[in-house]
DNA sequence: CGGTCCTTTGAGTCTGTTCAAACAGCGTGG
DNA sequence: CCACGCTGTTTGAACAGACTCAAAGGACCG
């Protein structure tokens, strides 16, 4: 792990959390971090207001268990922001690199007095958590209602939907992770894998590359509909008046 | 379903976000609502400025697959309070009775632009939704990594825990509502129940009616530390340093 | 070329589900 | 008061899905 110093108001998210800072006289309090694959942080351990925007690679943010069972909860990608929220002192949240990863680390511990009242923050905090909350909500339905058929289609699904039109898709990750992810094991995703190649709803190209074929198709074999993320642009999505209200305090 | 106005500043339960109305001058954007078991509401459908607060009984959070499979995302007790987050348009969630019970429910959309700079609204907000993402990520791991035995001791003592001391403990729930809270079905946990019915960690009253034994036992027995809440100060569970944010917040 | 890590595939096992039937609790109506 | 039906629970038998263990194959790197 290394580290350097990112220029303020960088342009490298779209989150921007850097601008908090300006009303205090210290200097951003952000670092930039270069993690390599399978590199371990703990989150949230005595420091709740810090945050990890991911530049470049994929993270993922996991459980350990004490007996090492891992469950992935989030995969964040270039443009995602963590903020670790804690499981409890004996269950600590962790943040792994799944490739060779970049992140801004922004802590505001210094400044949660100056922040307290800063309307546009709270709306900033607020989106990250809310949009969290539906990740979660979603992934929750899917480890406790789907076969690991439907998991693989969906992930798969919705990891095509992240960047729309730019195929083939790669995916960053192991057989491993994606099992994390999914609550299955390493072999039964391979296993399906290998069932979804004979298929016509995805070309594999490689063992990490493979193309979205039928759109349609999949929403037909599927109980929930895939995600299509708007994480572009930081709104409150799905959701209309939140939307409309954390316009007004962008604007503040 | 029937409803009442509920009086301005009731003490029915913690999170006081009625208070949030006085800066206008509608009355209290608040209603009571008694549903069976069984009813349910579908959440978040245009207003997401809208709460709902459990003052008697119980109420599930769940999401309702395309093909009927229900999956439960969190069970409120009285004190809790909901706030439904998208899941997208396709996928709404709905929230259902358990047992008989009475909910207040807010909707403060026509006040949004007025508490769009309201730190104090904002706080009780974020701690809120912070709980919901703290219990998403445990339920996610429970349902992940966690076999079906652990999953229904979890879930049987941290019932237990919510009221500490007031022994023994009623489930106000089916094993259906559990299974599905679980990501079991029905029979697998009677099975269990009647499995555990032999061990020494639980003592059985009857099929809703238990006493937890042998806390350490357990404790021993699972791979994730059972969640004793601190539910009754709105307070941010678990992270020191937001607590202090929302507390100054709270004084202001 | 050897070593490591990851993926794939197979065989066997086990856990949890499905389908079915019996049972218990409870309110209703005769 | 009892019979009946309804609902929820329990238990059994058979099945299917996912896991474990094991081995082979591929890609990459020194």
């Amino acid at each position: 792990m290394s580290f350097d110093t990112p220029q303020r108001e960088c342009d490298r998210c779209l989150h921007k959390l850097c601008r908090f800072a300006e009303g205090t006289q210290r200097a951003v309090p952000a670092r930039l971090l270069s993690l390599q694959r399978g590199e371990r942080l703990e989150t949230c351990q005595s420091h709740c207001l810090r945050f990890w925007l991911v530049l470049d690679g994929t993270i993922a943010s996991e459980l350990i268990l004490e007996d090492g069972r891992r469950q992935i909860t989030g995969i964040e990608f270039p443009g995602d922001a963590v903020c670790g929220p804690m499981v409890g002192p004996d269950n600590p949240v962790w943040i792994e690199a799944l490739e060779d990863t970049i992140i801004c680390e922004l802590d505001f511990e210094a400044q949660a007095r100056g922040l307290r009242d800063n309307p546009a923050f709270m709306s900033a905090m607020f989106q990250m958590i809310h949009d969290r909350v539906e990740r979660s909500t979603r992934h929750i339905a899917a480890l406790g209602r789907l076969d690991s058929t439907e998991r693989v289609i969906l992930f798969l699904t919705e990891m095509a939907l992240r960047e729309d039109g730019r195929r083939p898709v790669q995916l960053p990750m192991s057989r491993e992770d994606i099992a994390d992810y999914l609550g299955l094991n390493a072999e039964t995703v391979s296993r399906i894998f290998s069932r979804l190649r004979k298929g016509s709803l995805f070309t594999f190209l490689a063992p990490t590359e493979y193309i979205l074929r039928d759109l349609d198709a999949i929403r037909d074999r599927l109980p929930v509909q895939p995600r299509s993320p708007q994480r572009a642009a930081p709104v409150m999505p799905g959701c209309p008046s939140l939307r409309a209200v954390s316009q007004t305090m962008e604007s503040t």
